[in-house]
DNA sequence: ACAAAAGTGTTTTCTATACACCCATGG
DNA sequence: CCATGGGTGTATAGAAAACACTTTTGT
């Protein structure tokens, strides 16, 4: 009747964009179990500090990465799904500009390495119904909440943007439509500056408002695309 | 150093809807801490259990009541939410229709009651936020997820379904435009049988048809209203 | 001058909204 | 025959979708 307790552990699936490619940030890990195999970075929840702490403090002890934006995903808690005994994770979701970060191992990390959404290894643990979960919610969320902009430079151009939707809504979009749409949530300042792709016109940068969004926000107008 | 463990509770936000009413299911504490105020019903996951189990063991327990619809909420772990210590609760959101089941007070509640969603009392923990989060969720889910069949009789009028949409959305509704809406989502199946509520005209009766609505929605035609 | 990406309006179609009268029954 | 709730169609406005040419730069 002395069972082992049931313990608490956070896991993150973040991800990150890169001309065209969502990327998803992985471990492999040092030990047993699933030793060697690719992960979702996680781990145990300390006695007095909350999930989102202990969320943080396991991606930037395992991979060196500050957040962008987090958000709770879902609990898993299935009996079996860690051979160590009862283990209920609390899962993440994060997005990232990776640029921004260099990452490494450490702790119970061997490597930590950006792996393109549509070619992942092979998960541990229930890693994989986790990340299934966090790309739908993805995909789900990008068309009636601003995420997009956490993936991209604070600066971009407009195609930037529209490269982005594309590839995470997997379908074409058209230009003209997109950007008058856009333009007309009036959650974009146009910068005076351009930059040049190396061939072409060169585009002017924009620069996503959060201020005005969350001002828009509380007087009811939504966000949607 | 030897620090007590984090122990895992689950929650349950139970809605049932009458009459124009939206109720919540909760139990008046019999123990300490918050003995004597009412809470959302929930307890403690055993050691083998998977949450969703623990979650329906726990409103039998403690209601009486076998729930229609649940799925999880959120996952709430501020280390200071219960006094006894660190406890962290997975939370779930579920639907019933009220007529179906009488309630009971057993183990650890004193009472079991509904009340209505706007004269709730004080409430224990953090269950008032839980609770507001439930709210939040139910409403934003109600236009684009076919739940409100859920609180509704198998077999209801349609200006059953007109009144709860009223009360959920907080709005009037243009009683034509709904129907047609409704009525174009081809998911409710026309009985020839009618209902009488003691004036005016009978109303035909009308069921949700779940086979029909999963078929179109992985045709990828969506719910929306 | 040409290749390559950026920028821009108008027309058409569909969807959402507004709106009022007749119908079936019980008392 | 009257009170009560049930059932229905059409016209208008607004939003979404379709669609192609000009502009700016680098080579």
């Amino acid at each position: 009747m002395s069972k082992q307790a049931i313990k608490l552990s956070v896991d993150a699936v973040v991800f990150g964009y890169e001309e065209g490619n969502i990327s998803v940030l992985l471990i492999k890990r040092k030990f047993e179990p699933f030793k060697g195999q690719w992960a979702i970075p996680g781990g145990f929840v300390e006695h007095d500090e909350s999930l989102e702490t202990a969320v943080e403090r396991e991606l930037l002890e395992e991979t060196g990465i500050k957040i962008n934006y987090l958000e709770q995903l879902y609990t898993f808690g299935k009996p079996k799904r860690d051979p160590r005994g009862r283990v209920v994770s609390v899962a993440y979701f994060g997005l990232v500009r990776p640029n921004t970060f260099d990452i490494f191992a450490a702790t119970d990390a061997e490597q930590v390495q950006w792996f393109n959404s549509n070619e992942l290894p092979k998960l541990s643990f229930d890693h994989k119904e986790i990340l299934n979960t966090a790309i739908e919610r993805l995909q789900g969320k990008i068309t009636y909440e601003p995420l997009g902009f956490e993936l991209l430079d604070k600066k971009f151009p407009f195609s930037d943007l529209e490269k982005l939707y594309t590839t995470l809504l997997g379908r074409d979009i058209d230009r003209r439509n997109f950007r008058k749409k856009i333009i007309g949530l009036n959650v974009l300042d146009e910068l005076n500056e351009k930059v040049s792709k190396g061939s072409g016109r060169p585009a002017n940068l924009f620069q996503f408002n959060k201020k005005r969004y969350f001002q828009l926000k509380k007087e009811g107008i939504i966000f949607e695309i």
